[in-house]
RNA sequence: GGGGGCGUAGCUCAAUUGGUUAGAGUGCCGGCCUGUCACGCCGGAGGUUGCGGGUUCAAGUCCCGUCGCCCUCGCCA
């Protein structure tokens, strides 16, 4: 047990009124200096707490002496040999606040030169220093705390997954470039030139391939490339719990995670989540809240006018049914007195830039008419009726949208996320995880004048068949929804060769283009592949999340800008000429 | 790629309409102090105003360019 004789015998955040009386050895970084004259006022700092040191000149020092306290400097690492007291005057704000430690040995193991930025819990320098100096900033116990959350967190689904019988089991880095989705990061192989490797945007096909294989369960914390523009709650590489089942469908799926998370939850966060979560369809959440992951920590969903607006009597209303559209509204509790003629102009203003072409708005008043422009539109009876299928009253705020269902959705999806925002409306301390299912099939890319998948090409169809018109189809696509935030998605997949094949089709890949690209998954599809189905979480958010962040930067340890660049290392650098020409490599000289 | 914001002492910020020697807090260094814990008091050092150019008698301030960071739209199956 006994080491060199500076190691450290207790933890210096473990100390407490238990060890008074005890001889301790302690290591840490030197946090604050109180020099009294006579008497000198340490804080020193680990992992696990501060603990306030004494230094005096009385009979009791050993080996110590006051004038090389005095050119003790912060951040200097120390061990301290000493007696642990219990104080005369407490700090009631330190956990170790009762005790305090007499010194009778100091020993500086390392020394600092003075930090760029002061090592506390609430930093106040800005990120491209921290990110510059990272070290120190995850010094701070606040980013201490952070990273001990993250790894608790990850470490209860872990035990989660164990628990359920998953395997972990960990895919390639190094794989092949694929056809769809985002940009690849690309590695150049040395051993064959003009050929290159790309890094994973996620496990995808590797995990369906272990399911033909028969590992029935995979889990794995992944390490997933996409090489698109950054942003808060985006990084190029990033984090996934990936996993995948066999023989289930989506409600298997659904209960799977619910069980996670209710275990992950309480483990690490002692909460206790609800044992299920919501399941909205796609086009439901649409419909009720105009956006596929809806916040419902608030209500003032979306309501459907066309019915009342195609007899309302107001011809931009009916017009707009007319041709082919809708009129949609929300209703602001409150909102006819809580915004004010400058607040609508706002919200005008962002209704355009949603796409609308202008934002009409009411606010009733007491027998129908009251204020906004299309007020005089609704007298008497008709703004009863209105009031009556919006569901509100007078003192309320209603803005509506007209024109094609999707334009409708974004802009009023848009102004009920941006008021919900103003107003504060979102229930503090709620966990509103809910499940959107049906997503589409495919989405039309009118530049490439092709589908493309919505989720991904290996997602099942809810059709089989895959009949009818692409635009219609739904897939077997679902995402997990906590708070408004995307938290992860994933399918019932394809495990029909031949149903694969036409998805590939209907995707405009052509055979071969199937046949270079994606040969060994047809193939594998072709021995014996079971049912199977998956999901992935994006565990940065995630965390992020549950710590109230707003940048995932916060829970990554080694984050990069907005620029994709690492400020400690300096990455991407350049490379010696050798290195370029080993991977068979040329740079152009004209960009 | 587009839009927006920021860049002044180690750090966080201020500096009137373009006008004297660019200030404050904090940190750091030195001195004093035996119970502090945001210690206190006294003193001190510390500036390429991101970088380059321009306008002007005069630029932290105005103009052009450039670099970096942040937010955002596009993008992210």
């Amino acid at each position: 047990m006994a080491g060199s004789s500076w190691q450290r015998t207790h933890r210096i955040g473990a100390l407490s009124e238990a060890n008074v009386g005890e001889q301790v050895v302690l290591n840490g970084w030197v946090a604050k200096r109180r020099n009294m004259g006579g008497i000198y006022f340490l804080d020193v700092r680990d992992r696990f707490g501060l603990a306030q040191v004494v230094l005096t000149g009385s009979e009791e020092r050993l080996g110590w002496s006051m004038d090389e306290g005095a050119i003790l400097a912060p951040e200097d690492v120390l061990s301290i040999v000493g007696k642990v007291q219990k104080r005369e005057q407490p700090n009631p704000d330190l956990p170790t606040g009762q005790i305090e430690v007499i010194a009778t040995k100091v020993e500086v193991l390392s020394r600092s030169t003075l930090p760029p930025f002061e090592i506390e819990r609430d930093s106040d320098a800005n990120v491209e220093l921290r990110l510059r100096y990272r070290y120190l900033d995850l010094r701070r116990p606040d980013m201490q705390e952070k990273m001990a959350f993250r790894s608790r967190f990850i470490g209860a689904m872990r035990n989660a997954f164990l628990a359920r019988d998953f395997l972990e089991i960990e895919t390639p880095i190094l794989t092949r470039a694929t056809p769809e989705g985002a940009r690849d990061y690309l590695v150049p192989s040395r051993v064959h030139k003009d050929h290159f490797y790309a890094l994973p945007q996620s496990p995808q096909i590797f995990k369906q391939i272990l399911m033909v294989a028969g590992m029935d369960r995979y889990f794995q914390v992944a390490r997933c490339f996409r090489d698109e523009d950054l942003r808060a709650d985006r990084q190029p590489e990033f984090t996934q719990l990936d996993m995948e089942m066999s023989f289930v469908e989506e409600e298997n799926i659904f209960e799977t995670w619910e069980g996670v998370l209710v275990d992950t939850f309480r483990a690490a966060m002692g909460i206790e989540l609800p044992a299920t979560f919501p399941r909205l369809t796609w086009h439901e959440a649409m419909e009720r809240y105009g956006i596929d992951k809806p916040d419902t920590r608030f209500g003032m969903e979306l309501v459907n006018l066309s019915d009342w607006a195609s007899t309302s009597g107001f011809g931009v209303f009916e017009n707009a049914v007319a041709g082919g559209g809708r009129v949609m509204a929300i209703c602001v509790p409150g909102g006819g007195t809580s915004y004010s003629r400058g607040a609508m102009k706002n919200l005008e203003k962002r209704a355009k830039e949603s796409g609308a072409a202008g934002l009409a708005w009411w606010k009733p008043g007491e027998t129908g008419g009251g204020a906004g422009p299309v007020a005089k539109f609704f007298e008497g009876a008709v703004g009863e009726s209105l009031l009556q299928a919006v569901g509100g009253s007078q003192g309320d705020l209603v803005l509506f949208a007209a024109g094609p269902r999707a334009l409708c959705w974004r802009v009023l999806g848009e102004m009920r996320l941006a008021i919900g925002r103003e107003q504060g409306l979102a229930k503090p301390g709620a966990w509103n995880f809910l499940w959107v299912t049906h997503f589409p099939m495919f989405e039309w890319s009118e530049e490439e004048g092709r589908y493309f998948s919505a989720h991904h090409p290996f997602t099942a169809p809810q059709d089989w068949e895959l009949g009818g018109d692409p635009a219609e189809m739904a897939s077997r696509a679902y995402d997990l929804v906590l708070n408004g935030w995307e938290l992860g998605s994933g399918s019932v997949r394809i495990h029909r060769r031949d149903v694969q094949r036409r998805v590939f089709d209907l995707l405009g890949i052509t055979p071969e283009e199937q046949q270079a690209k994606f040969a060994f998954l047809l193939e594998a599809l072709s021995f014996g592949a079971p049912p199977h189905a998956g999901f992935a979480v994006g565990l940065d958010r995630l965390v992020a999340l549950c710590k109230g962040l707003d940048s995932i930067r916060d829970v990554v340890a080694f984050p990069k800008t907005l620029a994709a660049v690492d400020l400690m290392c300096q990455a991407p650098s350049t490379v010696t000429d050798q290195q370029l020409a080993d991977v068979h490599i040329q740079l152009r000289q004209d960009s």
